[in-house]
DNA sequence: GCGACAG
DNA sequence: ATCTTGTCGC
């Protein structure tokens, strides 16, 4: 495979444009595991140092992406900011921003036209090279099959993996509430997603969740951007989930992005 | 017309 | 996503 430049988000078109190059997105995408950097039987090298050390060769390199907004009366001047962490083995090795102008607004199934650009801007300041990329969206999970994280894997061409912690479209197979901690629940496609009815697009994955009864913690939908089969996806979110309920590349992307957004305000 | 959906 | 106080439970 190789980087798809001619492939990436242009807010300019029309919708009826846009929703034809996510068909040609998913077209290319490759939803199963494909020339990973690291072994997808043994997750452990992703965020234990001890495990990651084992293999003899360089730990992966994992990044988070995640963004925070600086908006405005109409949303005309509204502004991203991108951050982006890299961490290897579970340290922090790189961290890089963008703050980026928006050209268009929040449309649901066409998010990766208003932030993808952004996104791009700021992982093209990154150095090193990842071997894993954590999105703050859906993936596969998707109308088209192409979400952010889907298009961004395909135009960068690394593995990539949408954590949304909210479902946009599909069905569960099972029961999403009040699950046990490690549970996963199949996410298949329904009437609203262009792929055979009953396709596996993703998992509801429940990172965390309380000890006792009483409350308790909605799940993570995690699903393929490209080059990810949908076990190993959930598997690498699970293993990257310390203390938080979020993968801790995103979770550090996230503070990092309200951070440089504090620079901007107060 | 009804339904309705990431960030 | 963002704007915000309090409040529940560990």
């Amino acid at each position: 495979m190789a980087p798809r430049p001619d492939l990436a988000p242009d807010p300019s078109l029309s919708r009826a444009e846009m929703e034809a190059l996510q068909e040609e997105i998913a077209d290319v995408a490759v939803f199963a595991d494909r020339d990973l950097g690291f072994d997808p039987a043994e997750p452990a090298a992703l965020s234990n140092p001890l495990a990651a050390t084992a293999g003899g060769g360089d730990p992966p390199t994992v990044v988070g992406v995640d963004q925070s907004f600086l908006l405005t009366d109409d949303d005309r001047e509204d502004r991203a900011i991108s951050a982006v962490v890299a961490t290897r083995a579970g340290e922090v090795v790189e961290r890089v921003s963008e703050v980026t102008p928006l050209e268009i607004p929040y449309i649901p199934g066409l998010l990766s036209f208003r932030e993808g650009g952004p996104i791009l801007a700021a992982l093209s300041e990154l150095s090193v090279e990842p071997d894993l990329a954590l999105f703050d969206g859906s993936g596969r999970i998707h109308f088209r099959q192409a979400g952010i994280a889907t298009h961004m894997g395909v135009v960068a061409d690394f593995p990539s993996v949408g954590v949304a912690k909210s479902l946009l479209c599909g069905t569960p197979r099972g029961e999403t509430e009040g699950l046990a901690e490690g549970d996963r629940v199949a996410i298949e496609a329904d009437g609203d997603v262009d792929a055979p009815k009953g396709t596996l697009l993703g998992y509801a994955v429940q990172s965390r969740q309380y000890d006792s009864p009483g409350r308790h913690i909605n799940p993570l939908y995690v699903s393929s951007g490209h080059r990810v089969g949908p076990e190993t996806a959930a598997g690498a979110v699970l293993e990257l989930c310390s203390d938080y309920k979020l993968p801790e590349p995103v979770r550090l992307a996230d503070a990092y992005a309200e951070d440089v957004k504090g620079e901007y305000v107060e």
